[in-house]
DNA sequence: TCGACGGTTCGGTGACCGCCGAAGCGTCCC
DNA sequence: GGGACGCTTCGGCGGTCACCGAACCGTCGA
């Protein structure tokens, strides 16, 4: 087999809408089960099931065994990584047709890390009080950024040097924060409270607690 | 259109043997005819034309028109991006079958910047130096770096702070650098005769003063 | 032990899509 | 002007593949 066919064949995997949307619902990290993944998929187990065992045969899902349930999810970030990618080509679809979605562009996880209008608004403000620097070539925490990520308790790297992978984000069409820096963020808020995860979603709301807590230390208000 | 739905169409566009190869012939930056691209596909003009048709319609190809030519290239460096990341997940091939891919895999231009063996190398050597730092989630030029590339001849951008993009080399899966950066180190090694672009296809070859350019300036030689 | 449930396998059906050759259109050059 | 050339459009063919329902296997709980 070929580079180019190797890479065709798993572009062509990501190429049905079923599989598409097996691998979106998987994008947030959690593990699922076939089940929960045929209702995501929008189609019956028997085809859901075929499907898996495509994927996960060519390395884009792992599965784990539980009793009568088998959990998939991403064989690796890479995976995640390569669904970003593909999104950011993809684009946004025209804001005139947004339906129901716009929960998922407001605030949502992306494999690890924040996305959506809250993860833009991390960016923007910590890149705008000089915490960060972003480019779209990469990021690096600053010394006064490594001190108030510390701090706020999302120092990512005890005592190494700190960089930032820049996502374009499909929504918004501007960088956010991943890697290993926006993962701590990202677990930062969760675990403060100020964000919650939505069942069967990769949303996530913006507890009362949250709101006010993203207002006070990064300026951020979404409703304004 | 759903948002999952567009991705799909974007991967299932890659997802063709034929539009696959055209893709990655398109890949070093360059633009090409659509006859060019044909040769590259291996089928015949008129599938190649539909084929054209349907990835510029979905703007991952730019067209140009010139007499009776059609110049196609990539809509835009995301999109090599994205291929990039297709790559990285579909792995490369078992040792065993390389075949006449040997070239491609000791040197080539990925979009624009150097990959393959000469481009891991060249990034461990600037990472040994301790002129860049690099992970998995971003890099960084370091004060010496930045003179010692000013002196090479490969400052990106004068007086900027200057990050790189670390780009996870397919074929050697470990990364290279592009970005602004690599952009900056293939052009300059291209201008100083260090290598030369093969004719259809984005396999590069080192010259004889590349050879010893290389190994003087950065210590690396490919055949030890 | 016996249903209930999660998941897979199988067979059959239908649609989509990639492929080509032939014909048509526009451009260039002799 | 006329022929060569680059490219596109059209029609038809063939293969692949997504889909479902029904039957089957293994696990869990009553």
């Amino acid at each position: 087999m070929n580079d180019v066919a190797r890479m065709a064949r798993v572009a062509g995997l990501i190429g049905d809408p079923a599989r598409a949307n097996i691998l979106t619902a998987l994008l947030d990290g959690r593990a699922l089960t076939a089940k929960e993944l045929a209702f995501a998929a929008r189609v019956s187990p028997s085809t859901t099931s075929g499907h898996l065992a495509r994927l996960t045969d060519a390395d884009l899902l792992a599965v784990e065994k539980q009793g009568r349930h088998r959990y998939f999810r991403l064989a690796s970030p890479l995976v995640g990584q390569m669904l970003e990618a593909v999104m950011a080509v993809a684009g946004p679809a025209p804001k005139s047709i947004w339906r129901g979605s716009e929960a998922l562009r407001n605030a949502r996880t992306c494999y690890d890390h924040l996305a959506g209008r809250l993860g833009v608004a991390l960016a923007d403000s910590l890149t705008r009080s000089g915490h960060v620097a972003l480019s779209a070539d990469g990021g690096e925490v600053t010394d006064t950024g490594h001190a108030f990520l510390c701090e706020f308790g999302a120092e990512p790297a005890p005592g190494k040097r700190v960089f930032c992978r820049p996502c374009l984000d499909w929504s918004e069409r501007r960088p956010h924060i991943a890697g290993r820096l926006g993962a701590a963020l990202a677990a930062r808020c969760l675990e403060r409270g100020w964000i919650a995860r939505q069942r069967d979603s990769r949303a996530v709301t913006i507890t009362p607690a949250g709101s006010s807590g993203f207002s006070e230390t990064f300026g951020i208000d979404l409703n304004g």
